[in-house]
DNA sequence: TTCGCTAGTGACCCGCCGGTCACTTAATCA
DNA sequence: TGATTAAGTGACCGGCGGGTCACTAGCGAA
């Protein structure tokens, strides 16, 4: 199998379709398990020209967290702003696009994969992750609830002093995806029914609550 | 540094003593950073010696999931048998206990952690994982709101059919502890507090419903 | 058209670690 | 107390893959 196509010069090109090609590795393989020399040949290129780019595996990884994550927290914020139905429709509308950003990519979630599992080694890039996703997304949150009690359309609950505990379904889907797909498929309409039914319902004020 | 302690046999003590120490290794260093010659070191032992006992690295894991998890289920198991309180009262007696036993306990977490990392290589492991926790439990989380709907004490609702959602918020405090406990701290009383409160007003029944 | 710069190449190097095995020695028993 | 057995040892092997670098060639400038 002799080397084909010419070798061509993009600088410009590159660095996004080695990004890409690492994506594709690092789903199938993980960290560990994803091979530089696979990700060239992915790209099209040989090894050493990643290394023209990319100094370092963990650099690669890094890279691919930083343009893939910002954008799904401000593609949610964008729905946030001005929505004029009530808190709970909104909750419901972000939660039901939160599994399909996250929970139902697979490129994503893989992200999510490799972050759990190379936590120690990605210490920054944890803290990146925290700060770009959980700290934003709680925020967010936390607002809804709170104009929601504001309305009288939620309780007053410990809730308002962890939102994040909302999300704690979805996180769990995205656990399942990763490691027990393959012992059950997940029915993720109905647990995403399930989840929104759950938070809607223990989070709204009813003629019980004083 | 010469070799001190004198070689002594002990065949009995030690595949439980080289368990110990591969939790050890594998909850310092996950799975592919553990060396099996550190594992030796902690168990007081040589290389050669490990491999009396276990022939590969994966026996070696597989052998401290089977040995750790089941327990867990058992002792959750013998809370629900007999339970003479109310349904909403075993829930939060349930995952509370799984916060104790799984959430906060280094060695659990760390296992679930590993089965996430790899769980394309353990495939069969996380087979057993899911028949012997996820399964399991979802039958008992399912029992009881099933009676609690029957006593009127529960609304009917879809989480019946996804009842695993209940146990979302700890998977996600699970989670946090792994990878962003380094960014901020998990206040886990106060997250679990949120988590009791969603569930338990999630699920009961209200004088506005139907 | 030629020249110089630099993107691109891939054979090679090297450290690491899982796993082996010839050897050592503790324990047992006649 | 010498012989026998098997637990225990650790130097060594092999392959694997991250990272290097001397070399090749595309491309713009002069």
């Amino acid at each position: 199998m002799a080397n084909e196509k010419p070798r061509q010069r993009r600088k410009e090109a590159r660095p996004s379709e080695i990004l890409q090609a690492a994506l594709l590795e690092f789903s199938e393989n993980g960290f560990a398990g994803a091979k530089i020399e696979a990700i060239a040949a992915r790209a099209g290129v040989a090894k050493g020209t990643v290394y023209i780019y990319y100094s370092t595996k963990e650099e690669i990884f890094e890279a691919i967290v930083r343009a893939k994550v910002s954008p799904v927290f401000n593609l949610i914020a964008g729905i946030v702003k001005l929505w004029p139905g009530s808190q709970a429709t909104l909750l419901k509308k972000i939660i039901t696009r939160f599994y399909s950003e996250m929970v139902e990519n697979d490129e994503r979630r893989m992200i999510l994969k490799t972050l759990i599992s190379e936590s120690d080694r990605f210490e920054e890039l944890a803290k990146f992750y925290h700060k770009e996703i959980i700290v934003g997304a709680r925020k967010m949150i936390s607002q809804i609830i709170q104009k929601g009690i504001d309305k009288g359309e939620f309780r007053d609950s410990p809730i308002k002093y962890e939102p994040a505990v909302i999300m704690g379904p979805a996180m769990f889907a995205a656990v399942w995806k990763m490691s027990f797909e393959k012992a059950e498929k997940l029915n993720t309409k109905r647990w995403l029914e399930a989840h929104i039914d759950l938070i809607v319902n223990g989070l709204r004020k009813t003629s019980d609550d004083k």
